[in-house]
DNA sequence: GCCCAGGTGGGTA
DNA sequence: TACCCACATGGG
C-alpha cells in the first residue's frame, strides 16, 4: 500500500449474513420437495423468475415426467411442452436431458452421485454436463448434495461490487472465494440460507436499474462509499 | 412497450 | 481472455 492510499475497512460478509437474516428471516432453500427436483429446479430456474419454474415442475410433475428415466426418454418437443413456462424451453428441454443421461452413469441415485468422489472433482463433472454451468453446478452440490461450496448469482456478483471500491467487476471464482474464505461464515449452517438470503434481498430491492442502490434499507454499506470485502 | 428474472453455450477477435 | 448474442416466458 503506498502512502498517500487510505486503509478502507474490511467489510465482514458475516455481517451482512446477519443484517439480511435480520430483514429477511430463515429462508429455507432450497424451495424443492426431493432432491431430484432441486436439480431439475436448478435447470429450469436459469435467468428466469422461479413463479415460472413452478409452473414447469408442476407440468412435469402431472406428466409423471418429474424422474431422470422421463428425462432420457421422454420426447424432446412434449418434454419443451411441458416446461414452456419456464422460457427458453427448447435450451432447457436439451438440458433436461443432458442431466438424465448424466445421471444414469450412477443408476439415478443421487446419493451414490454425490458421494462418488471429493467436490471439486464432483464439480468438474457436473460443469462438463451440457447446461450446467458454476452457478448450476454449484447449486446442485450445495443444496441436494448437501456439500460446503457457496452459490454466487447475479444478485451476488451486483452486490460485491457495489461493497467494493469499484474496478472490474468480480468473475465467478473470485467471489466465490471471498465466501470460502471468511472465517465467520460456517459452511455447514450458513451457506445454503446465505445466498437464499442475498436473492431475497435481489427481489426486494437490489435492482440491476438502481446502479446507486441509494434505497436500500438492508445493505447500507453499498452506499457509503469504498469499502474492501474482506 | 420496456425491463427484468436465482445462466449457459457458441461464436468471434 | 473477453465480449457478443441467442435462447423465451411472464410479471411489474
Amino acid at each position: 500500500m503506498t502512502g498517500t492510499q487510505a486503509r478502507r475497512p474490511k467489510l465482514l460478509l458475516s455481517s451482512m449474513y446477519d443484517r439480511l437474516l435480520a430483514e429477511y428471516g430463515p429462508q429455507g432453500w432450497w424451495p424443492a420437495e426431493t432432491d431430484f427436483e432441486m436439480l431439475v429446479g436448478a435447470v429450469l430456474t436459469q435467468n428466469t423468475t422461479w413463479t415460472n419454474v413452478e409452473r414447469a415442475l408442476t407440468n412435469m410433475k402431472k406428466a409423471d415426467a418429474l424422474n431422470a428415466a422421463a428425462l432420457r426418454d421422454t420426447d424432446l418437443e412434449r418434454l419443451a411442452a411441458m416446461i414452456h413456462p419456464s422460457g427458453y424451453f427448447n435450451a432447457k428441454a436439451r438440458k433436461l436431458r443432458a442431466l438424465g443421461e448424466f445421471l444414469a452413469r450412477y443408476d439415478d441415485d443421487l446419493i451414490r452421485l454425490f458421494r462418488s468422489k471429493p467436490l471439486l472433482e464432483l464439480r468438474k463433472e457436473l460443469l462438463a454436463v451440457f447446461g450446467i454451468g458454476p452457478e448450476t453446478a454449484d447449486s446442485m452440490l450445495l443444496y441436494a448434495g448437501g456439500l460446503p461450496i457457496f452459490v454466487i448469482d447475479s444478485y451476488t456478483l451486483r452486490v460485491l461490487d457495489r461493497m467494493r471500491s469499484g474496478g472490474r467487476e468480480l468473475k465467478y471464482e473470485t467471489a466465490q472465494r471471498l465466501f470460502h474464505r471468511d472465517k465467520g461464515i460456517d459452511p455447514e449452517r450458513h451457506y445454503g440460507e446465505f445466498h437464499a438470503l442475498i436473492v431475497a434481498h435481489g427481489k426486494d430491492t437490489c435492482r440491476a436499474s438502481d446502479p446507486a442502490c441509494d434505497q436500500c434499507p438492508v445493505l447500507d454499506m453499498c452506499r457509503t462509499g469504498p469499502r474492501t470485502v474482506a
